[in-house]
DNA sequence: CCGCGAATTGCATGCGTAATCATTATTGCC
DNA sequence: GGCAATAATGATTACGCATGCAATTCGCGG
């Protein structure tokens, strides 16, 4: 029965409040900015001090209050990471990646996620709320909403988004550089005929693919393409395959899919309800190089974006502008990587 | 020239002091309190000062500092949300829904993601640290680490884990009762000798899965069950379906594998090495049910765990613990949705 | 027209820490 | 050994907000 009181009497009391550094420095016997400078990175505080405090600390459970820290330093060490459609597959690994990377800085991630274009007002009201130090965003944010958080002194870094070139420090993947490469070897390997699945209109990404591979098309002379548009997801590839054969009255040469997984439905839908064989009888190329991409049904020929060495510079660019914020924006462009997989045919000519 | 002067002296004082309460009080001729009560839910403010203020602080760009608001209400109205492995392809739909249900609840979800289990001490620090209101792991803790958590008063919700089953609160999907099912599926259709490609062995995920496929087959007298072990991932199914034709000489009935990247492995490892039709030659099963299994390649027989009613579940549990701390601990358990997809042979009795 | 209760507003204080400044202890050096 | 220079420590204040309490205004019935 003691033993119970004590348990309930140390809940209670944790309950109500836990340790604070005056806590510590009243058990310690030093005062309040000893213990602050032995929880802090550069202060100085003699070897004997660090000792006491510690102990005194350990005994009571003490942690230094990160908020009110934050409120002093003017240093939350949170970042905004804004994210819209996890929906595809692709966005997940990039998440993980920054989370790890930022930790690795001491900096900690508050995620944020928006489906609809109308959430992000929202969403930035309560990232200036929280008084992130800075925000990286695969979102698009409009021009208003942009100056918004920089008013605010607060640095952002698109993540495979850009307003317009200059104004804004950005990471990407040169998307129109891949999509180009597709349809070089495309047609360097005899395809005439094609169909696009790109993703949704308001995409960036999708846009920027499409493009991409229209140009490199019409370089060629080719300009009747048919296209069919879906949400970067299975299904949508699926339906979208469909929605071309029936636009052209039969299977293309080759369909462009804007991702992957588009290009996973569309293989599944030409063999399923066409019975074509892929890549004998039709092409299909993806985009992003996803861990699907590479199942043996697949084995995707498609171009994988460079994660861990976008999500690097990503983080390290945030960071920087964190810690000083006069550096001008800038933008860091990727090529990503040629994955000569089997759903395609290439002229294989390994020189 | 004037203009660039004004955005330049604009820029400068909104990056060296963004507005506080006490700046839009001035410009309002009102008192600091009254602003405050004006962004508050359910203070009183009459309707003339809620003008006046939001005026004034819409002139300012002002927004309350959640930081500080946070010191003083003792909430910050975070929670953290650890996660191990996203590596596999079923935490990643996991956390999209949770940000977007604590989002409707306005709570914040500070990201913790760790990928060796000597992180857990490091990660917890860090999020006591910042004074989340709750949390909610889908990484183990061990009995120690769980105890610094509720020492410090901030509930926690396990997810799909669980330490013993009564002293602490968690949802769970009943792993080893999905597992029986498909065993017992694919007795009742005959298959007689079984090999299991389990996950790591520290993951209790992995182990109920295990155990419970184990159990259900020596009910049925079978006991000699070779085994394998990968980490989840894809090509730990090829790799583990080649360990266990090698350990029986062969290939047996049915492959279970502890989750549906592994199955998906399995079955590409059986189709490509040894020339097997999938089910004809041999019954593959998963379980998660997440979207890969769909795909036509491999139509999945497998167990999907309801990620929707889980993580409403997990997310009004914790948030009910968080506004009351003295609720008990409880345990939500979710059937899994039985997938009967073309990856195993089952006898098909529509009654 | 007065008075009384309810609604509104202002004042003062505290949340837990970092940082500045002043003070004291310690070291190095000739 | 003494003095300057440096390191270590303590007292105090500010960060931006919410909140209890006192003061004020308002509405309204008598």
């Amino acid at each position: 029965m003691a033993s119970k009181k004590d348990t309930a009497a140390a809940a209670s009391r944790s309950l109500r409040r836990r340790a604070t550094s005056y806590d510590v420095a009243e058990l310690a016997g030093v005062s309040q900015s000893a213990v602050s400078r032995v929880f802090q990175a550069g202060a100085s505080a003699s070897k004997a001090m660090r000792e006491r405090v510690m102990t005194a600390a350990d005994k009571l459970g003490y942690r230094p209050n990160a908020i009110a820290r934050g409120l002093i330093t003017q240093r939350s060490n949170m970042v905004a990471v804004v994210i819209s459609k996890l929906t595809n597959l692709y966005y997940p690994e990039v998440l993980v990646e920054l989370t790890q990377r930022f930790s690795e800085h001491g900096v900690r991630v508050l995620l944020f996620s928006l489906d609809h274009e109308s959430e992000a007002d929202q969403i930035l009201d309560q990232l200036l709320q929280y008084r992130v130090d800075g925000v990286l965003t695969a979102a698009m944010l409009n021009r208003e909403q942009l100056d918004t958080i920089g008013q605010a002194g607060i640095p952002v870094v698109f993540y495979n988004r850009a307003l317009d070139e200059t104004s804004v420090t950005s990471v990407r993947c040169d998307q129109e550089e891949g999509e180009r490469w597709l349809v070089e070897e495309l047609i360097k390997a005899g395809h005439r005929t094609f169909g696009i699945v790109s993703g949704p209109a308001d995409s960036p990404v999708s846009v920027a693919r499409t493009t991409g591979a229209l140009n490199k098309l019409k370089e060629h002379g080719i300009t009747d393409v048919p296209m069919a548009s879906g949400d970067f997801g299975y299904r949508n590839g699926r339906d979208g395959f469909t929605e071309i054969v029936q636009k052209r009255g039969g299977p293309p040469d080759a369909v462009i899919a804007a991702n992957d997984a588009m290009a996973i439905g569309c293989i599944d839908e030409a063999r399923e309800r066409y019975g074509l064989a892929v890549p004998d009888d039709i092409s299909i190329v993806g985009f992003d190089g996803v861990g699907p991409a590479a199942f043996a049904a697949y084995q995707l020929t498609t171009v994988r974006q460079p994660v861990g060495r976008m999500t690097e510079a990503a983080v390290s660019m945030l960071i920087e502008r964190i810690e000083n914020p006069e550096i001008a924006p800038e933008t860091r462009l990727f090529t990503g990587e040629r994955v000569r997989g089997r759903s395609a045919r290439f002229a294989n000519a390994r020189i």
